[in-house]
DNA sequence: TATGCCGGGCG
DNA sequence: CGCCCGGCATA
């Protein structure tokens, strides 16, 4: 460390202990570099006369520079966020989303530890093939949806879109808030997709979140919540969970998925043989699909974990059981802006024990992104959740551009040519990213 | 370790 | 407000 003075100003000439006299003086002064040694053996010096000298070139360039730093940027952040948090949840048709996304858009890493293919299951895609199963199905779907959330999705596209898919529940709350009772999930379950499904409709556990694009609207939240007395608490994890909870008196258990939850009531409620397959339905009865949506979005202090919730690395590998790989129309309906939910967490909570439609979720959280909001391409969702959200980042200090700064372009010997910002150590003003 | 830059101090 | 730096976070 005590060398650190010296290594950055290389230039140290001869010593000449004079403190900085240097903003008066003009180019020959050279000799006014002072060096001195501390009694701690550091050595200090001084290089404004430098500075001064060559100040006057720099500047000129600075302005050209940062006339046309502030464009750069196009590629919206929270635009290419909603993408790739689709691509969470709906990987069955990746594809699908590339129309929308801009040619020279560039994926920051962290934001984006690539979807990996190989977290895409290929799904048999086995629909049961009672048409009149599905009108069912169909028609649940759209009375929670309706009843639920006003403002959803438009019912019509989304209604039969939700209805032809089968989606399992995705995401994860890596850490379970306990509503009262034992959360436990069973490990086995959730990372079987394939999971030999019972018979019922239900296996897939399908739901669908209700978007609630308006960031006041509470209603959901609320009549979800007198369903249940029990209000769960907020967690501040960022993504939806569904959770199957065991109605049976005294037994609180909580399985994320349907499956499981089936086989814990045959198995401990019902006392059949947990083995089987066999299921007559009757474990429907016995318990109920919670949703537990927790939405980093929020609020920019909801998110205090810096790195994006979406790509959270260490994220549960929850099996994302997507529908039918068949359908033709993919992810339209998943351009809606979705769950901006409402600063607190949601928690949607069903009662309902077998069918239910698909549930997508999207969340646009944006991590790293430009001090100044440039311009957005995506003004519908930018908006306040956005920036704000953004802004969430906060906490945590700007990541770190990728451009290269004053100080790596023109190394420390041209220091006097970097801009002041980084002479100041204050974020580069002209190699902006 | 090097780099970027925030937060804060000083004049 | 300009200038600078300690110290932290990150690559």
């Amino acid at each position: 460390m005590t060398s650190k003075r010296l290594l950055e100003q290389p230039r140290a000439g001869d010593s000449t202990r004079e403190p900085v006299t240097g903003k008066a003086m003009h180019e020959g002064a050279f000799r006014n570099f002072g060096k001195e040694i501390s009694p701690n053996g550091h050595y200090f010096t001084s290089t404004r006369e430098m500075h001064y000298i060559h100040k006057k070139f720099a500047c000129g360039r600075e302005e050209d520079e940062q006339s046309s730093g502030g464009v750069l940027k196009y590629g919206c952040t929270a635009h290419h966020l909603i993408l790739s948090g689709i691509r969470l949840q709906d990987q069955t048709h990746p594809e699908a989303l590339s129309p929308v996304r801009e040619p020279g858009h560039l994926l920051p890493s962290p934001v984006t530890p690539h979807p990996h293919a190989s977290s895409i299951i290929p799904v048999p895609h086995d629909r049961r093939p009672s048409g009149h199963a599905d009108k069912e199905v169909m028609a649940a779907t759209v009375l929670t949806t309706l009843s639920t959330s006003p403002l959803v999705l438009n019912p019509s596209s989304s209604a039969s879109d939700l209805a032809s898919k089968g989606w399992k529940e995705s995401l994860s709350a890596s850490y379970s808030s306990s509503t009262s009772g034992n959360w436990s999930w069973d490990a086995s379950d959730q990372s079987v997709p394939s999971t030999p499904s019972p018979p019922l409709s239900n296996d897939a556990g399908k739901s669908f979140l209700l978007s609630s694009q308006s960031d006041d609207n509470n209603e959901d939240t609320e009549s979800t919540h007198f369903l249940f007395e029990d209000p769960i608490p907020r967690k501040r994890k960022n993504s939806m969970k569904v959770m199957f909870k065991c109605l049976w008196k005294n037994c609180e258990k909580v399985l994320s998925t349907s499956s499981g939850i089936q086989r814990h009531i045959r198995t401990v409620h019902l006392g059949r043989n947990g083995d089987s397959d066999y299921s007559d339905g009757e474990e429907d009865f016995y318990y109920s699909e919670i949703e537990v949506n927790m939405d980093t979005l929020s609020e920019g202090l909801s998110n205090l974990t810096p790195t994006s919730p979406t790509t959270s690395g260490p994220a549960p590998v929850f099996p994302v059981l997507t529908g039918d790989v068949s359908r033709s129309e993919p992810a339209r309906m998943i351009h809606t802006p979705l769950s901006q939910s409402a600063p607190s967490a949601l928690c949607h909570i069903r009662t309902d024990h077998a069918y239910q439609g698909p549930m997508t979720q999207i969340r646009t959280v944006s991590i790293g992104e430009k001090r100044q909001p440039v311009n957005h391409t995506t003004v519908s969702k930018a908006h306040t959740n956005n920036t704000s959200a953004s802004k969430a980042t906060t906490g945590t200090r700007k990541p770190r551009g990728e451009a290269k700064k004053c100080r790596k372009v023109y190394g420390m010997e041209k220091r006097d040519l970097w801009c002041t910002a980084c002479r100041w150590k204050k974020a580069c003003q002209r190699f902006t990213d």
